[in-house]
DNA sequence: CATGAATGAGGATTCATTCAT
DNA sequence: AATGAATGAATCCTCATTCAT
């Protein structure tokens, strides 16, 4: 959209269109880079084993270029989830449907339905999100990047956090703070996640995924109900 | 233990003594290691920084000696995460606690507090069991180590399934699964634990871990409850 | 001046305004490039840390520029050594002030005291003089600047060989080459700032560069005076 | 001798055989090291064209062996310069024979001719004397090797000052500090192999090396004579 | 049993230079 | 002329594991 901006401003059609076009493959590499990050980071054995190397082959691209791009292999990472990120976000607004006239109850089991439904179809990205490591992360990603994963992350708990609060105006929820209250929806409904993630400790559980994680809206649903 | 009684089992008593001598020099070595590697990985800059070369200055021992009583490095992480698998099963029993007459909410809580304690308390060994990445734990360790951390998880599951069960018998829950309940009571609060150790999420959820905690356990207790 | 000339012989009055222009502007473009090149180089942390993409970037033109007006990055680093030394030079006519009737030794401890001034005023082209290591330097610069650097520097010595002829004349040195005796003039005053230019050696020496240096001075004026 | 030393003191025979010989394969190791690195550093393209690979391939070592030995590329150079220097120290003791009853002068001139010899058969130490940057050398190098450098190049000197002082009680020499004649000697002398080793300068200065450094030894003699 | 010397694959990152536009 | 995207060789150092003694 930015690259629209752009060109129309520029009155010279001839250098409008160059220019454009240049940063069109500027755009085109970078995601190249990325969908290459993403096959060779997801895929292997995980994402320590992967080598920025591999990506930069996959690419099809310099190893230079990769850097060109990306100051650093966590930031291929940190954009990656950034990319994760916002499918998520987006997913959970589609599930709150604000243009659509529903109880609390039906947006909270969409929601957590959403959390579930993007945790099956991008387990890579959930992957993602879960691993980074606390010291690691903070420490070897530009603040702006950190900022942008805390600004979205927060993003799609403020759906969380709305439906709740509709919940508490229509009375089912009894709750003094809607934001905790997400968090430990949240808490929950990735509890359940974490759990059944781990091959070991899915073993243990001896529960299928979603019947746990349905057992845990309905649970929550009725432990955060009022009376 | 299976040290005296294969020494029980020899009936030379000089060969005996000789045996179970040496015997308990090994058992002592090992754990001379364990302790060293508890140090250095727990230490200093995470797993990953820390060396075998730490483990075997630390220990006093010569690095091809560490290997004589590990396969591997991951062994011995898994030997630190069975000593803290064992850590928490021994505070979960005493949570229970079998020997007192206490009713299921009141030994709920107190196994829920146990948890939490042995999180803050060690809070290095938890995070070993959290990271035991998939492929990674059950490809580098040996089949017999798994299947000890499987049987000891179990063991601690096993705890939270007794209280469940008797929470059923009291008619305080409605559950139809006690096995299934508590791994939902497991990865509740399992959830807010993960939730608040990751520097990010904590910052986005801006609840005290104790409060998150106890609303948990109090929202689960609700949830579960019948009617 | 080589510019002026092109010009002068262009009859086309229109296009030698026009070329001149541009002749001037790429004159320009090539000191920002050298003024840059300076900045960078001599500060931070040394030649070796600074890199093509610094000069560029801080004389505001792209990387390709660069390369449009040196072939090289040594070359870049042979064009401030050629500043440095027109700068020397010019310091040594001075000091040696032909306009003025000055005696031999005057004027030899007037050259002295210009080098020194140059050495303190100047230490980064200093260095750059001493550091053209060997191979590195005539191999990757072109034979055309290597000359340059060559007569430049003779010009330079020739300051000193005419103050030695001068005291030859006068009876005050008894020396049969006065170029010989202008090269032991040199090294011993070079080998004064070569020595405390190095920390470690400097701490060796435990004396003060002036004070080194003055008496160097000195004892060659007696060393290669008469009787 | 040090592992002589601590054999001796082992009165176990067939122990001190097997730990003695250890040790003497690790010096030699060592050693081999050493001396390829001498090879790689010193022929090629100058010393930072050289790779650590080189070294253990020339060495046919493993690099981690390599590394077992030396923490550093830097520090295979300092221990060349460590070697060089040891080279340099023991030439200027035999110059100076102290076991002999030479005059001053005669003591001065042997230890500038032991100087130069030393500079025209090691010419690869000496450039490496020179060419410890700065910053570089006492950042990327322990602090006791950095004192060791500094102490034998001390010592270096000490036999320059000790002639000296036996100039100035026969009276030869009327300097007030023996120290600082020495810096004065060594500097001038120096600054002759420095100006002349390079190419460029000694094209210009147009003089043979041996002409140019004797004239400086005379001149400084005559220089720092009394009268 | 104990040792510790040896290994070498592996990996992130840099940067001078080129060249299509 | 000017640009700056692309390149990939080059480099230092790490460390889990082995094995001869």
């Amino acid at each position: 959209m930015a690259g629209r901006i752009r060109s129309q401003a520029n009155s010279n059609g001839q250098t409008r269109g160059a220019a454009s076009r240049r940063e069109r493959e500027k755009a085109q590499r970078r995601d190249d880079i990325l969908r290459a990050a993403r096959e060779v980071f997801f895929n292997n054995q995980g994402i320590h084993a992967a080598t920025v190397d591999d990506v930069a082959a996959r690419a099809e691209v310099g190893k230079g270029t990769v850097y060109l791009y990306f100051d650093t292999k966590e930031t291929i990472l940190a954009h990656l989830l950034l990319e994760g990120l916002d499918t998520l976000v987006a997913d959970l607004e589609a599930a709150y449907a604000a243009e659509q006239d529903l109880d609390a109850c039906t947006r909270l089991r969409r929601i957590a339905a959403a959390y579930l439904e993007f945790f099956q179809t991008n387990p890579e990205y959930y992957r993602l999100m879960m691993a980074f490591d606390r010291g690691q992360f903070q420490a070897s990603v530009e603040p702006e990047v950190y900022q942008q994963v805390y600004t979205r992350s927060l993003r799609g708990l403020e759906w969380l956090v709305r439906a709740i609060e509709q919940a508490q105006a229509e009375g089912v929820f009894q709750v003094k703070d809607a934001r905790e209250a997400a968090s430990l929806w949240w808490a929950g409904h990735n509890g359940v996640l974490v759990l059944l993630s781990h091959p070991l400790r899915a073993e243990i559980v001896a529960s299928s995924l979603e019947s746990l994680y349905n057992s845990m809206t309905e649970t929550m649903i009725k432990g955060l109900g009022g009376q």
